[in-house]
DNA sequence: AAATAATGATACCATACTGGTATCATTTGT
DNA sequence: ACAAATGATACCAGTATGGTATCATTATTT
């Protein structure tokens, strides 16, 4: 019943931080002393969020990352994707056989319509809100 | 991101079952003639079901389960925690150190709502209202 | 009373997932 | 050339999930 793991949880306190420091570009080095994730974990997660296009990064000496997008257009939707796959709540709980018209469930209905609810209240959380605090 | 693992999706199955054949005394035996779920398993189900006071359980030949209160009076979210433990969608990102106070944290009220949403949709749907089928 | 058919309790097990580590290759600034 | 950074990727331990197996207990039937 998680709905935030471990390295999306990481990934937007890492995005924060990067995000707060615009237009820098922030080394590992340096997000491994401010905010406490281990090294080679973070370093994972931060390739993850720069092949996903949120970051931009630099490599070499003085690189580092710095933030892709307007903090506006980072939704949470998009991190939590990038790390926990395509979201989707559920699968339904009688497939076939027990409900005999699957588009008549109202179970599945009901199901289907908080999933919708609960993307449209993520949806609604940007970098930029969440920076913003609000 | 899986709101509903595998055991809780069985027990909504079967307990539906037992539910239609109430106030019959339902067998395992039967149970997993009629949906194909692994024995043993089943069986551990059912206990959690009965100990957690949503079945009844009638030991010796002849024996089985049958529901213990009205369907009405069975919410899914009764079925969740007794699989799944207390409903609570996830711990908040910036625990301390980054939030300076947990209390005005935007982002952490936003997930508690959205939490709350979710619970209260739950909530509404009981055992009796998928077997009206709304 | 014995046999049988049911659940109760509980220990065990295989696989997948989560969280994390380690290593080497590549790029860039000095 | 060297150092400092990321890229790519393979590996690994611990835990959770999904499931099995076994034996004890209870109730019915004969
Ligand atoms: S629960 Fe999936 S079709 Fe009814
Ligand atoms: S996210 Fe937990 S206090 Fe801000």
């Amino acid at each position: 019943m998680k709905l935030i793991p471990r390295n999306t949880d990481y990934a937007v306190r890492a995005i924060c931080y990067i995000a707060k420091k615009r237009p820098a570009v922030v080394s590992v080095a340096e997000l491994v002393k401010k905010i406490k994730i281990p090294r080679p974990f973070l370093r994972k997660i931060l390739q993850t969020l720069n092949s996903e296009g949120m970051l931009i990064s630099y490599k070499g000496k003085g690189g580092g990352f710095r933030l892709a997008r307007k903090p506006e257009a980072v939704y949470l939707t998009d991190i939590m994707e990038a790390f926990q796959g395509p979201f989707k709540l559920n699968e339904c709980f009688f497939k076939r056989k027990i409900c005999p018209d699957r588009n008549k469930c109202c179970l599945k209905k009901k199901i289907d319509s908080i999933e919708r609810m609960v993307y449209r209240e993520l949806r609604s959380i940007t970098l930029g809100s969440v920076l913003r605090g609000h």
